[in-house]
DNA sequence: TATTGTTATACTCTATAACTATA
DNA sequence: TATAGTTATAGAGTATAACAATA
């Protein structure tokens, strides 16, 4: 039962993180623990697993040596390509007859909304 | 980090389950785990420990010795109260200026969204 | 035989705290 | 002294599988 995201251990939280990987580009762990509003041992949690999958690695940071810089490699890229196209699919066929503009405002409206509940 | 939720090991997943119960009132286990979309397993482990917090109770089920109906304690009954009253003020900050009607509509389009997302 | 809920086991997410290496 | 990330430890959600009691 549950979330399975392609099968075999591609988690929700995992499955987060290769999108912020995907919309921000390579990220410090740092950086992800703040964008998924998660510890920092939570995020080399994640990184591990994903690593171990094949679909991240971790690179030094050329300027500060004690940082991470986490970066989709091929097979990453090539999945969240995919993830992709699936999701404009489904806006397509939920919004298909919705404009792009009030299709932007009911993102915001709901953007806003969900901020509101989590900071209640 | 994460959600508290009036703080004491009142998680998410045990926040729904007293939802659940505020809305359908007493229920069996089996009706909970398919509600919530989750294993029968799970309930056993989320009623535990709303039952160790007093918030709700196992009771014999009148006409099947098999199965337990989940309810609400009386203490339970006031804390559901108290978040019933704090969704409508949330509601109304956050909609005051959009017909009840329109409200409708909005809570019916997000949740097909959902729901089709949930079942892609 | 089928259903309700449990015990057993395992993986995952998440947090706090203490620590190392670097800034 | 402060920051980036790790190890250590713990609570919680969730799943499958095997089982007992009951239908």
């Amino acid at each position: 039962m549950g979330d399975e995201l392609e099968g075999e251990g591609l988690t929700q939280a995992r499955a987060e993180l290769l999108w912020r990987l995907h919309v921000a580009g390579p990220s410090t762990q740092r950086a992800l623990s703040e964008a998924l509003r998660c510890t920092p041992r939570n995020v080399t949690g994640l990184v591990d697993a994903l690593e171990a999958a094949g679909l991240v690695r971790r690179e030094p940071h050329p300027e500060d040596r004690r940082a991470m810089l986490v970066t989709l490699t091929p097979q990453g890229e090539k999945l969240l390509a995919r993830w992709r196209e699936g999701y404009e699919q489904l806006a397509g066929r939920l919004f298909g007859d919705v404009s792009a503009g009030d299709l932007r405002g009911f993102h915001a409206t709901l953007s806003h909304m969900l901020e509101q509940l989590r900071r209640q």
